[in-house]
DNA sequence: CTGTCCTCGTTGCAGTTGCAATGAGGGCGC
DNA sequence: GCGCCCTCATTGCAACTGCAACGAGGACAG
């Protein structure tokens, strides 16, 4: 007989329900990412990153991913072996700078890229859908976990 | 010069924004539970289900948590290996079905339960003080994040 | 220069994961 | 009772992960 323990439902702890709703929705796009071209979700973010020119030059190295993309850098560096292995991507040292490798699509890539990101822009526009009327209240929670958590507990 | 890409804001697509605050909002708790008590996110899922006696009698089977806890059945096993090999857990037939492993708290598992509880509801009453007003409307819109999506794209 | 300290990216390692295959057991028609 | 097919849980395997350590290169003081 011990004595009792406190109630918690998992289901109402709010870590918990996003990381079933980050997992359910990526998980659709992801599967056709990876049967329809042998994309993983790490492989993924890096290429959204070389698809926009987000700079003046196209200045890719493996820590700018790494900041923008919330991804570790041997992540980033792993996922960006396998796409120059898979010809998506090209290396080169940058030349100020030859501690910095510059990422950059190849043709293949490009083309890659044409066909994915017109897959994401329609997901998204569904997600947005069925969110309905929650959607801008939703994002504005969504902001606020995003901004707010970093610093502290 | 390639025909220009469509453009495409990773920090505005949702999957990514869920998946940035899954990891976000669970890795300080995690963190906390791995540091000082070992015990990793997959056992933690497992020992909430333990904790409560959500049917007449503690029939928890590895089946049970698969179901309630979206993990997979290999991962439910490995955590509860993990969990038994450190005395938090015994596993024992079930005498009506042999297929069938119940599992449930030993003291020592109660025990910890008994701390680890109380982190966990001071963390949401966190999470939901910074969400402020956005919190009815955010919980509103991860809930049909969580049902509409199982069935189709 | 040169020494020291920092940054960038990769890699070794041990642990974890998903998936498919496996073995043990149950249910039911015949 | 005996097949047949289904369910439960575990495990083998190859891939992926985080973390720490590493080597190469840059910056800057003296």
């Amino acid at each position: 007989m011990t004595k009792p323990l406190p109630e918690f439902d998992l289901s109402g702890f709010t870590p918990y329900r996003l990381a079933v709703a980050a997992e359910k929705t990526s998980e659709a796009l992801a599967r056709q990412y990876r049967e329809r071209f042998g994309i993983s979700i790490p492989e993924w973010r890096v290429l959204v990153h070389l698809a926009q020119p987000l700079d003046g030059r196209g200045t890719v190295s493996v820590r700018d991913i790494e900041a923008r993309v919330a991804m570790e850098k041997s992540k980033v560096s792993r996922a960006a072996s396998r796409l120059e292995a898979a010809g998506y991507i090209e290396k080169a040292a940058d030349a100020g700078d030859r501690r910095l490798v510059r990422l950059a699509l190849t043709g293949k890539g490009h083309a890659l890229m044409a066909e994915l990101l017109p897959l994401a822009k329609t997901y998204q526009a569904e997600l947005e859908r069925r969110l309905g009327d929650t959607l801008a209240d939703f994002e504005a929670g969504l902001d606020r976990l995003l901004d707010t958590l970093p610093p502290d507990l």
